[in-house]
This record gives structure tokens, C-alpha cells and sequence, in this order.
DNA sequence: TTATCATTTAAGTAATTACTTAAATACTTA
DNA sequence: TAAGTATTTAAGTAATTACTTAAATGATAA
């Protein structure tokens, strides 16, 4: 969960994984959404990849990319944790 | 909600926002439970209170710091719409 | 008032981050 | 094979971040 934070802290990764709410798609794809360089998204597809946001599948010559829930499930219960023990103080 | 997950990206402020959860306390208690100085921690608490992560309460000479629970509403609502929509789509 | 305690603000610095361009890798097709 | 396409990796840089110490603010109590 550690990296997660620090994955979703970027504006730029957060609207990756808003693109990717709507399916799959290659690495040119999501560059082509954004005015960087295809660097710099694949760099920040990167940090994605290894805080388990989302994983890849390599096709032929393309590398789809795809949202993993798994941890975004675990996202939800660290943060209801909070909800919870803060309502329970009250 | 931009604020936010720049806040969680802090191993610190994560922890900080942990110790709250069983109950409000000063800004010299929770500096206590770090070995950092009271100068950093005051401005961790700074991030937290931007992101609306928490909130203050001035009690005399001092700070009270209290989660801030609807922000961490938000942020289930945020992760839960990932879910619901990738599930949807498969 | 003066001293002390709790906390923040200011100013500086080393480490990290997000980008760039250029080169490398891997696959496809002529 | 060679050329072209998709993508990543490498190396460098400017901006940001997390810390430090010192000074400032504000409340309490002698």
C-alpha cells in the first residue's frame, strides 16, 4: 500500500487510471491523451505498474494496460478503517 | 480531493492520521510519537489540514488535531467508482 | 512584567520527482 | 534481411519535498 499512495499522488497517473476506468488500452493510447512524451508516460505507467494499480499484458507490439482492482478494494478498506474507528469514538 | 492523496504520499502523515484515529491530540503529543523535530511535524500537520485530512481546535496554549472524517468519505467514493466501473465493463 | 511552554513560521539544504531528448529493445512486415 | 512501429531505458535537469535550526507568536503563570 505504500507505493499506492505515492502512485496515486500524481495528477497525471490519477487521469491514467480514470482512462483505464472505461477498459483497457495500449501505452500509445494513453499518450495519446496527454502532451508529454511517450517517456514520461511509460515512466508513469511505471510507478502504476509497481504499486499494483494496474498491470500489463503484452500483445504482439502492443503492451495493453489494465486497472487492477484487487488494489483498489484494499484502497476502500484501509480508508473505511478510519470511518469506522472514528465513529466508534464518538 | 487533489490535496489529498499528496498527503497520504507521506509515510509521517499516514501515521499521523493512524495515532488520531483512537482520538483528538496536541501537536506536541503526536510529535512526541516520532523522532523528527516538532518544527517538521507542525508542518505535516500543516499538509494534512490543507488536504482537509484533518482539522484544529485551539484549546489555550494548545493545538487539538481531529480527523476529518468526510474527507476520508470522499475518498471511498473516489476508489469505490474505479470498482463499479471495471467490474461493470468486464 | 518576565519567564516559560506550545506551537508555528522562516530560511536554507539534500534528496526526490517529473519531465526532457536520445538511444535501446522488441515486434511486424516488406 | 532491413525498415518501420511501439514501447522502454538512460542520462541529465529544473522544480518540489522533507527535513533542519533559529526566530517568531501566543498563552500561562510567577
Amino acid at each position: 500500500m505504500k507505493d499506492v499512495f505515492k502512485a496515486l499522488a500524481d495528477p497525471t497517473r490519477r487521469k491514467i487510471l480514470t482512462l483505464l476506468k472505461d477498459g483497457d488500452l495500449t501505452a500509445g493510447e494513453i499518450s495519446s491523451h496527454f502532451e508529454m512524451s511517450k517517456s514520461s508516460i511509460s515512466q508513469h505507467l511505471n510507478i502504476l505498474k509497481q504499486a499494483e494499480l494496474v498491470y500489463d499484458n503484452k500483445q504482439g507490439q502492443f503492451i495493453y494496460y489494465t486497472l487492477n482492482l484487487t488494489v483498489f478494494q484494499e484502497l476502500v478498506s484501509w480508508t473505511i478503517d478510519f470511518i469506522d474507528k472514528g465513529e466508534k469514538e464518538q
